[in-house]
DNA sequence: TTTAATTTTCAATATTTTTTGAAAGTTTGA
DNA sequence: TCAAACTTTCAAAAAATATTGAAAATTAAA
């Protein structure tokens, strides 16, 4: 395997594994295209490199910085708009955790309150609805306050939580 | 909020979580609806309930029984099949990370492993690659083995390792 | 067997999501 | 102020995904 098979595997790995987790695939490669890029690239960079259009680089570019997992940088000199992402794996992780939380737990979390709080009528279909529901807030409970524990804590934290765990 | 708001409230909140995760919309909402379900279902039962047709409602229920999630169930007398889905949310929840790991996160691994045993050539782009993938793989493969640990354990281990990494 | 009940399959259709590309917008230097 | 360099927006087109429904397959009782 040489530099551009490798390079390739990666980023399409990347990306349908993007898709997986309700990212797009041109977000997710343009996010795997600069993890591995030494340099920060220009939206042409980009454009050339995954072979997409200005219009959909641009619109993805800016859903990933509004995951805050990447960076705008200007070259001194240049008018051109350069793009790096989040290096360090861990802090990528809490940027992920962290939005996942905001987006999608902390709403659902809420729904789940709300039904578990039906009033009691005695028939088993309500008494099912509250008795699942509620165990399924308490679970994600749990989860979302673990998640948010991850997110306050310093970079080596969550491995050596994990490891902790493992043993 | 009476019981069939709250009923529908949370089909549609579990059906459209299903979509961010990589579930589609009928199966997430057939899951919900067995889960909260205090007797079995027929295919009937859940085309009426749901308003989807036969084909989906059969393509989708073998889905789910594939992820080890939902069953099949005979009523002695009848030729029909019902079907009630894992009731136990951290049964659910181990059955979920075993599958998440043998779909995803493994096949993943094997390819940061691979990309990352790339030949270094002195490079500023193989040496970012190399480093990049090197540092997902290790994660991904942190993560996996935790998620083997949590799916080899009993029913409540998750929680009471949870609640432990909290304090 | 044969028949009726039930489930599965799959080509066609519908829906949703993503992508394009050109026009409109913005920024900066001359 | 103008104009060139660059980015964003968004309606239309393309691609991907989900759904339908009817025919084929399966199952089990008579």
């Amino acid at each position: 395997m040489n530099y551009e098979e490798a390079k390739n595997k990666f980023i399409s790995t990347w990306g349908s594994l993007g898709t997986l987790w309700g990212i797009n695939k041109a977000m997710a490669q343009i996010h795997a295209l600069l993890m591995i890029s030494p340099e920060p690239l220009s939206m042409e960079d980009i454009m050339e490199q995954l072979q997409i259009s200005r219009g959909n680089t641009s619109m993805n570019l800016r859903q990933l910085m509004d995951w805050g997992i990447v960076f705008k940088e200007n070259k001194m000199g240049e008018r051109k708009e350069y793009f790096t992402s989040e290096k360090d794996v861990q802090e990528l992780a809490r940027q992920i955790a962290k939005e996942r939380s905001r987006r999608e737990l902390k709403p659902t979390i809420k729904v789940l309150n709300e039904v578990s709080n039906l009033q009691e009528d005695g028939t088993p279909e309500t008494k099912e609805l509250i008795k699942q529901t509620k165990a399924l807030h308490d679970m994600a409970d749990t989860l979302d306050t673990l998640m948010n524990k991850v997110i306050g804590h310093d970079h080596n934290w969550i491995t050596k939580a994990l490891v902790k765990l493992i043993k």
